[in-house]
DNA sequence: TCGCTGAATGTTAACGCTAACAATCCAGGG
DNA sequence: CCCTGGATTGTTAGCGTTAACATTCAGCGA
């Protein structure tokens, strides 16, 4: 006969430190002290209560310990649509770094970029009673919604502009957009369309900044910028809109995935690239570089965002808090056949 | 403009219940009674104590009420790397039920697949308290890391097999490599190649199972199959491997991905695709309409997989807890030019 | 030998909230 | 006009932990 299965029976309540203590005749007290280190606790005593501890399979309990400290070892994490590329990269690193800092991450997620959808996001952490803020803010007007960074409730801003008073950190987009504008110049285009994200995006219109300075400074003609939506369907429309005009000798696309759509557009119109046409993204999403063409774009080192993110915002949590600083990562060209003329 | 979040100008210490009864003359049970909806308080008292908390700017303290209920409502989240489109949709699936459901989402992200990993991942969120766990388990192996599901900790399991005694949601993804198959041998293919993921993927090998019973159901060949890591530069190997090779007429490449990579690598070799070969993928990216040529590939409804997954977590969470249930969700073939004989 | 010192441990009081029970109030029936 | 009972509000006691202060004990120098 087959031995019934074998059920955890399930203890009424979990063990406390009172439990753990009264097994060795202890009190509560220096269970506390052998969790927190403290120095003045007997070694053998130390190991007994470790034992215990372990015998019983002990926790703490994170809500009292949070009443009575008054820190939650949480910090909160805004951000929109986390199936694009950067955001998710980008809260994978921060998730990372914050566990190695021994923080919990709670993440709230945005559905729409609506200032409204953000201030709510935000007030759900605020309730949570997290330690601090990371809030991916790509869009114009986020800054303002954010709560005043306080002692109390440091916030940092990721992929943002930098606003004066707040801690923030980016790559740096102008940098990125010139240098790839540059590179596009060298290779022999007169000029460099622009296909933009969302005039509202920070990070839309830093990329123009760099991309008309960059022609500006070259003596070059700046075209109309064409806009998308940040997503292939964008990129798509303009490509078809790029491939009927005549003269278009390069594009530079304001992220890859509008740039996939773009050259798909391209190559059903009978426009080849590079041959015809160079194009260059940005962001060097991992299938970039089997686009077809490869696509030439602008790394952006997201999880190293990520980490920078929780760095400073943990010195600004932390005993003796530090001032608001501004982060900026260098963006990486990175070249591929995209982009080469022939 | 938005309305910046309301701050205190920085009290020494947050109000409390006591504070905002204090101001009405009230005690802060009473408070409390507002705030959790009891019925008999006077409908004036109510109009009171929420016009003071308003002006206090009150909120409460969740470590408080957690350590008298005994609930953090809190769930959490493990996930393998979150920048692949999979978990990081269903991720967002997850938060925004959640959200509805009035629960915070704190995620441990698992740098790599190794069950040490996954445990440690795991641990951290018991140490946290949460309420329910939902891991999102790709790998044969995890399950067995996890801690058996109990009343008082509720475990889902996405996007895994179904193992007895767990609750579970996933696509079907048998059925979904079943369908695609089918389709490519009505295309007219008289059998069909798999680049599978990894091994010790559980969907990878549902997939590969789905792929197998088909081809032998149409009493096809059942070629060797080739191994891919899920990312675009495996796939491309597998391309370069099978565009040397005579004789292939289709090839389902387990995700879209890989299959990006498979079809940069046809483009290479001069192997034409659709006209030489058919391809079809899985997952259905959203750049995978704008591939060259647009990929056939399985839609899974990930945001419906988060919500699902919720679901029947806080089943289990809320009191009366429900039995472990199975969730199955049909996956969707989506035709495209990559696998439409011309 | 005595008292002093510091290490080790114990005791007590919050932290801010909810639950259980107690008290009060008012309307209506006898 | 008192009594009863439901509606409303108040009081008290934890929840499990840390912090502050108290106590004990051994060892050491005078």
């Amino acid at each position: 006969m087959p031995e019934p299965i074998k059920t955890m029976s399930e203890p009424i309540r979990a063990a406390t430190m009172a439990d753990v203590a009264r097994t060795l005749g202890l009190s509560h007290q220096t269970v506390s002290r052998v969790l927190n280190d403290h120095p003045s606790v007997r070694p053998d005593t130390r190991a007994r209560v470790l034992k215990a501890i372990e015998d019983l399979g002990y926790r703490r309990n994170p809500a009292a310990r949070a009443l009575v400290t008054r820190r939650s070892q949480t910090i909160g994490v805004v951000s929109f649509d986390t199936t694009l590329y950067g955001p998710a990269s980008t809260l994978a690193g921060i998730e990372h770094a914050a566990q190695n800092a021994g923080y919990f991450v709670s993440v709230a997620i945005a559905k729409d970029v609506a200032v409204e959808t953000v201030r709510d996001a935000i007030e759900r952490l605020i309730t949570q009673s997290v330690e601090g803020i990371i809030v991916i803010a790509p869009l114009f007007g986020t800054v303002e919604v954010l709560p005043p960074p306080s002692r109390s409730l440091p916030v940092v801003i990721v992929e943002s502009g930098s606003a004066p008073g707040l801690t923030s950190v980016r790559v740096d987009q102008v940098e990125g957009a010139r240098v790839v504008t540059r590179h596009l110049l060298d290779e022999g285009a007169s000029t460099v369309w622009h296909v933009a994200g969302p005039a509202n995006w920070i990070e839309a219109e830093a990329r123009v900044a760099g991309w008309r300075t960059e022609l500006e400074r070259a003596g070059a003609r700046v075209p109309a910028v064409l806009r998308g939506t940040w997503r292939p369907e964008s990129g798509y429309e303009a490509g078809r809109r790029l491939a009927r005009r005549a003269g278009v000798e390069a594009v530079f696309v304001g992220n890859d995935q509008m740039a996939l759509g773009l050259l798909r557009a391209f190559h059903e119109a009978g426009v080849r690239v590079p041959e015809d046409v160079l194009v260059a993204g940005f962001d060097d999403v991992p299938e970039a570089a089997f686009y077809t063409p490869p696509l030439t774009t602008v790394r952006q080192d997201f999880p190293a965002v990520g980490r920078r993110s929780i760095d400073l915002l943990l010195d600004q949590v932390r005993p003796g808090g530090a001032a608001p600083r501004q982060a900026i990562l260098p963006p990486e060209l990175v070249v591929r056949q995209s982009s080469l003329r022939p």
